[in-house]
DNA sequence: CGGTGTCATGACATCGGTGTCAGGGCGCGC
DNA sequence: GCGCGCCCTGACACCGATGTCATGACACCG
């Protein structure tokens, strides 16, 4: 009755002898390959019951030479800590819907962390293969090239929110798609004059964002204006409300003022709701405002609610557990696709982007002459 | 020379025959437990690099029984993903801290994810015990009783922002203290009438900070007034921002309205700011706002930055993953506390906090007799 | 009634390491 | 020169499961 005394090291010949079988037809019982008579079968259940048995996966898999583990190297536990001048906990999202996925297809998966610090990835890499993993997905904190040449030599591997020259597969945002899909949208709105607040400038997705834009624009007609277009990166740094400011500053500077702003981020349009307001400017009734990520934490939560393209990180998570597990099925055969898989995610329409007012003065803003905070 | 042909299957057996000794020896240049000559050792290195040998942890820790893991149970990946009522991330970062203690001590972290379905848990407690697991982190995501008997019975457990009254042992965070410090610091800024917008008041957190405010309260001689303590609980639902615009209005509709605001958590400060400036109300001119967790990604991006008490996610981790490791170490001798233990966080100054308005009446607040957003 | 096929079960080897013990080679002391 | 002991090394069993093959008990069929 009760567990096991001796804390869960019940083993299959324990389990044999207390149901007076043989520990191959435990074996049996529990793999149902052969079939095993009814009554044995219930006695060797029985006796499983009682001394709490559960079988060992190690020693399956040395037997086996399968581990049914699955590795994911992230920085994300580590680097939410770390500056907060990340965009968010994006590899979150990603591990959560890769884990989604492996859990489905029975294996477990394996998360290490780097610490935020690349050097450590051969250490964690030979922690997986200590463990025989069969596959390893490796999830960047934003999009970029990565030229992280894995060891691990014989172990299929997908990248995610990020992608190599050497072919290895792996899984992107479409980042171009979705601000084209956004700015599209504002434009939808009646919006002509739209600012856009960029991350880094050499971040990757801020190259092929501001192609969507510019995209997006061209196709309404509407020319771009480059004094539109300011970089506003967020560094984590106490400077960071500052660099807003001036960013704003200089959009509102033009002749044509903006009727709405894209921001590179959520996070970023959170501390734009914020400096506009002191600058009297109310969203969304002087100025829409857009981010980007559907960082539901904040895109939910702030008031009002923010229109933003949603980064799909859930969906890539998937999406690479998904290849990796064809891979794994089927090495040979499976199409390797030489560029990165592009995953979309659609715009969420929220009350921070409304139709800009009647054309007039009315839309003139009046900075009231502050450039300082 | 390069990696092993048949992909990483390398065994001592092979590495034994290429350097011309023993399975054994090479057992024991991996483990240095006997001495070995240094030119066999060299020898043996050498096959070792050549035939890109990794040890089997299966193997290994069949024979010694003891699999180096530990497990830990979370829902923090998917309730990231369901309803952004959540707190934020927070088990993330307890996840993170614990990480950083486990790996320290030479073990491995099993992270598993109950997708927000507690009915899960037996299955992945399943799943840790065919892995052998040495010990069991249970982490929820926020500070709440629990009545989970987890199955294992022979594996010890540390719970981490939960507790239960079995005597398991288990970190919280010091919702009191925090509270209490918290409000101190608002009254240090000459503030005597402050709000408090609290979270649901059946979860654990809102009750033990509603007793530190009134400590602290109490403590500086300013009488408790119920009219200024509002239930504003964010459900991620759209209604939300309803429900804090008429929390407001009630707090607001006093005699005497509040010069400071301490909100639940810097979520419900994220959409407070955003509400009292449509109100007219300036942050942090006309009020100030406090908001509880030190969620950086907000509380640093807010403009104003926003005060808050830190809630100690990673040190939670670090000092749960400490004490299980303690037990671990020494099944017997480590004492058990019997409540949990409390982590402290430090009070986080920032913007958002400044001394109320020279009184008189410009510190009255006109609600402008709007009661509908 | 004997041969043959099916079904259920067990004996044994095996996976990749490590614990135990035995044994060969060599230096040293007397 | 002999015996003792140390150092290094290898043979062998074992951990917990599973693959292979053999075997015993029946039922079936001619």
């Amino acid at each position: 009755m009760a567990a096991w005394e001796d804390s869960g090291l019940a083993t299959i010949y324990d389990v044999a002898k207390k149901a007076g079988v043989s520990p191959k037809t435990v074996s049996r019982v529990l793999n149902r390959d052969t079939p095993v008579s009814e009554s044995t079968r219930e006695r060797v259940t029985a006796a499983m019951d009682a001394l709490g048995y559960v079988p060992s996966h190690a020693a399956r898999s040395i037997k086996s030479n399968k581990s049914g583990l699955i590795g994911l190297i992230t920085g994300a536990i580590s680097s939410a800590e770390e500056v907060a001048s990340h965009a968010g906990l994006p590899e979150l999202f990603i591990v959560q819907g890769a884990q989604a996925v492996i859990e489905r297809s029975r294996k477990t998966l394996l998360i290490s962390d780097t610490g935020g610090r690349l050097d450590r990835v051969p250490d964690l890499v030979r922690t997986f293969q200590e463990h025989r993993v069969e596959g390893i997905l490796y999830v960047a904190d934003f999009h970029k090239p990565l030229d992280l040449t894995l060891p691990a030599a014989g172990i299929p591997k997908v990248l995610v929110n990020c992608f190599d020259d050497h072919g290895t597969p792996s899984v992107v945002p479409d980042d171009e798609r979705g601000q084209y899909d956004l700015t599209r949208a504002v434009i939808a709105e009646g919006h002509r004059r739209i600012a856009y607040l960029t991350l880094a400038p050499t971040q990757e997705a801020t190259r092929l964002r501001l192609q969507g834009y510019r995209t997006a624009l061209a196709e309404a007609g509407i020319p771009f204006d480059a004094s539109l277009v300011q970089a506003a990166d967020l560094f984590g740094s106490p400077g960071e409300h500052q660099l807003i400011w001036d960013a704003l500053d200089k959009v509102f500077s033009t002749d044509a003022p903006p009727t709405a702003i894209c921001c590179g981020n959520d996070r970023l349009a959170m501390a734009v709701y914020g400096i506009l307001r002191r600058r009297g400017i109310a969203v969304p009734e002087d100025v829409s405002v857009v981010g980007y990520d559907d960082h539901r934490l904040i895109s939910e939560t702030l008031f009002p609610a923010l229109t933003t393209a949603e980064l799909p990180y859930s969906a890539m998570g998937a999406r690479a557990a998904e290849m990796l597990l064809a891979i794994l099925a089927d090495p040979l055969e499976t199409e390797r696709p030489a560029a990165p898989i592009k995953v979309g995610g659609a715009v969420q329409h929220r009350a921070s982007l409304v139709s800009p007012r009647v054309a007039g003065a009315g839309n003139v803003i009046n900075l009231k002459g502050r450039t300082e905070i």
